[in-house]
DNA sequence: TGCGTTTTTAATGTCAGACTTTTAATTGTC
DNA sequence: GACAATTAAAAGTCTGACATTAAAAACGCA
């Protein structure tokens, strides 16, 4: 680990990495503590600042965490769902937001990896889920609920159907693709028409998944996705009509 | 942007929180230029080090890439999916190692999410990705194949699976998954009788993209599944054989 | 002896200032 | 006008100091 060639580029970047291999590949393993910031200077020969500047780096992916005081020092951090969750969000979320996806793309490959929970939520859900569904159901049916509060109860209602297959893994893959898909979808406004059909289609998906009917889970959820990019073509559609009016005034003036 | 408020802790923390908050809220576009170093200590009234180690933490992330020399400096940095791609991995396969998940719960995971591919693939799978699988299943044939070799044929195999789908979300969701899992999967020692089995479960697959047809595939992936589950049943049990025999010699003794 | 308080100590966190290296623009020269 | 030398601005590194924290060790007292 102590390998470091003389090569003049970014110093803290190489040690960073060294350290973090030695954590993939076992050497250190969790709650290992690493030697303090100067007997690492000492043993990469480097200056503290360096090394510090290593340490955030990892920090940043929390593959590490510091404690200060006697004793203290940067610890092998164990990872945890959340952590790796909201990482896997702000990564995904930028992803999207700045390689301009065509919606339809991106709302295929939500419904897509949702539809994947099917078979097992069918078999596994339980009654508190079923019940946080139709909870949610119920909200969307509010006359006075915002565009935020609709979305967040989107997000729960979806949550709900992805933790009634009982994957952890299933579970952290797949809420952190749909929660970075939300910024795109919350580019779509609904009216009081749209709710009401996509209120229809949940209960749809939430009755299928009371029969614990698979086939039928799987299809509800293809005519969401179905409706949903039909919207938002519409949305798109209307979005460029308006720009392309705005542009021929401007050319006449 | 200046918002820091003097609670003693963690400044560098705190000034990473407050541009990666204004990248993601779209304040700071791509390519933007950040403010020198200098500058930034300046507004956020702390010194160099603190700066850059804030600027350190976003390297990590990808959210920034520096410049050295005159008119260099930190730049808001296009996240590209290779990049969001292999983080997501380092951060699933710690997940994974550091969480003890069971076998079965990561090999249902890998398969439901590979399986959601299917309706995709069946409809716009192209000559070029069906030959990639083909010649990979001639590859994994070979007796003189290694260990090593035969689970690179595989990841490329169930690549180009998934590159069949041709949607850009699914590949970047899935290739992450699917990689994070296979130092899990690689635990399995496969024994010529094995390979013989999964091959032909390969070329289900490859047969049934070949026709187009979105059940087969769906059926030739959970056969796969399952047979992949049940394979590493045994290889733990005998394990677990194992520790038990040399256990029972131990109190013997 | 046992428990609460104080001191010590070993860490990280922050700062200031200098020097090195890189790189692009500018200026100078033929 | 093309090429070479100069300059300037930025990141990268180093040194050495001080501030803050928190656990362990030492101390004091009943």
């Amino acid at each position: 680990m102590k390998i470091d060639p003389t090569k003049n580029a970014d110093y803290s970047a190489q040690i960073a990495k060294a350290i973090r291999d030695a954590i993939i590949s076992g050497q250190l393993n969790v709650n290992d503590r690493l030697p303090s910031e100067a007997e690492l200077a000492e043993q990469f020969e480097v200056s503290r600042s360096t090394v510090r500047e290593a340490l955030k780096r990892l920090a940043a992916q929390s593959l590490i965490r510091t404690q200060r005081g006697a004793f203290g020092g940067a610890f092998i951090n164990q990872i945890s769902y959340e952590e790796a969750h909201s990482q896997q969000i702000t990564t995904s979320t930028l992803l999207l937001s700045m390689n301009d996806v065509s919606f339809d793309v991106a709302c295929e490959a939500r419904f897509a990896l949702e539809r994947s929970c099917a078979p097992f939520a069918a078999q596994r859900r339980t009654a508190d889920q079923l019940a946080t569904m139709r909870a949610e159901i119920h909200r969307q049916t509010q006359p006075g609920l915002s565009d935020e509060g609709w979305c967040a109860s989107d997000v729960t209602f979806h949550r709900a159907l992805v933790e009634s297959a009982h994957n952890v893994i299933l579970s952290y893959q797949l809420a952190g693709a749909v929660e970075a898909m939300q910024p795109l979808m919350n580019m779509i406004t609904f009216t009081a028409r749209n709710r009401e059909k996509i209120i229809s289609l949940h209960t749809d998906i939430a009755d299928a998944l009371e029969q614990r009917n698979q086939k039928q889970i799987e299809h509800a959820l293809l005519a969401l996705s179905d409706y949903t990019k039909n919207l938002a073509d519409n949305v798109f559609a209307a979005k460029q009509k308006i720009k392309a009016d705005s542009d021929s005034q401007k050319a006449q003036a």
